[in-house]
DNA sequence: GGGACAACTGACAATACTGTAAGTCTCGCC
DNA sequence: GGCGAGACTTACAGTATTGTCAGTTGTCCC
């Protein structure tokens, strides 16, 4: 009675197949996993259900990322590399192109990266699922935004005689500025005094005021380009 | 072959066991789960675990709660009044107390229940399982700070003549208080540009830098206390 | 064309977790 | 002292989820 323990599975409707390739369907894997991950809490993150998504058996996860876990990892450095990309081409791109990237402008798309893509729910699952991770990483930006506004302070100072603020202000206000987004794309609607349909409008209002607040206190304040 | 499904549990050794009060363990039962919340991740609620931890079996944490859910229920609404609470006293006794009380140790309290006492994973939590969650009382907390702050606002500034900040300006600033504080429990530590060792000093640092923004902005800076 | 490799699958195993049933023991109360 | 309520336990059921196995089929390359 214990022979044949397993059944070899049978062609039921040899259907025809079309493949993708191994990148692809990684991919599609990995955008599914955000996207439940995202808005539907941490617990959501089910092999069987994030297969159905993309059309696929669970196994096949399995198959690519070696197990749970591994697919949890992939997700996590994917997200990583895209956020260090998204500021990168926000503040290279913002700060140097136009004249007047001013405040606002930046904070807007830190704010959009954060929320709209999900990245502050991200960052914060992982936050909460691993309470003593330290991201160097973030530390880098950090530290490379910090540099980049010094020298676009520089510029703009000594033109008009102002003092340079220290590197630590400059350090504070950066640090403000993501942690205010952060928390904004996570709680802020709940702590807005509007009503739900204007929370959107005051959200921005409250963008356009700390753009303000900062760069006022930076000296940062260029305004009116030449009319 | 089908009868006796169930068997009897028999007393094994008769310990005399110490009996607790219900009250007295379903406090420790939440106390328990908090903890693991808070420093586990959310994947760390395990009835099993919890009951481990209160030294109790965990059909008698569903004796009590019902069901998981009854417990996160209850975890959730004694963590709400706690913080209520905490906000308020804080305020209230802060601001009404000292003449001074102003800015840093309020942020400092703040924070002090944010990180220390977990609230901010807690909140976070909430946040990432239920997307939709909406608090009433976080709004009305906000509103009420922001009233508090207007009156004592109009108090300083009539003798000093100053004009008094719109209740929006207000609101933003607060805002961005919590913001910081909420985001700085969470990923403050990854922001900030110190070693290691100095974390601590850096995020004081950074929380009266912010305190000093604010009540400079607000207009709301009456140092020196007559020496 | 044929062979190797890898994408992919169905069936199953193993495990872990919540929830239930039924009974024991303690305490407060009359 | 007896009794009822409820705190608490053991044993178990049910189910969901990750992971394994062995096999099939498409694709690339010679």
């Amino acid at each position: 009675m214990t022979a044949r323990r397993r059944k070899a599975a049978r062609p039921k409707a040899p259907r025809r197949r079309p493949r993708r390739s191994a990148d692809e369907t990684r991919s599609e894997i990995l955008d599914a996993a955000q996207h439940r991950l995202v808005d539907g809490g941490p617990d959501a993150i089910r092999l069987q259900e994030i297969a159905r998504d993309v059309g696929i058996s669970h196994p096949t996860i399995l198959h690519h990322f070696g197990s749970r876990n591994g697919l949890m990892q992939a997700l996590e450095e994917r997200a990583t590399r895209a956020l260090t990309e998204e500021v990168g081409r926000v503040l290279l791109g913002g700060v140097r192109a136009e004249e007047d990237a001013s405040g606002a402008d930046l904070l807007d798309s830190v704010a959009r990266a954060m929320s709209d893509r999900g990245l502050a729910r991200l960052v914060a699952w992982w936050v909460l699922n691993d309470p003593g991770a330290d991201s160097d990483e973030a530390r880098r930006i950090v530290a490379r935004v910090v540099e980049l506004i010094r020298v676009r302070l520089a510029e703009g100072g000594e033109a008009a005689g102002r003092r340079l603020p220290s590197r630590e202000e400059i350090a504070f206000s950066v640090r403000l500025a993501v942690l205010a987004m952060f928390g904004d794309a996570l709680i802020g609607p709940s702590l807005g005094q509007a009503r739900a349909r204007q929370r959107d409008t005051e959200s921005r209002r409250f963008r356009a005021w700390l753009a303000e607040l900062l760069s006022e206190h930076l000296g940062l304040e260029r305004r009116e380009p030449p009319a």
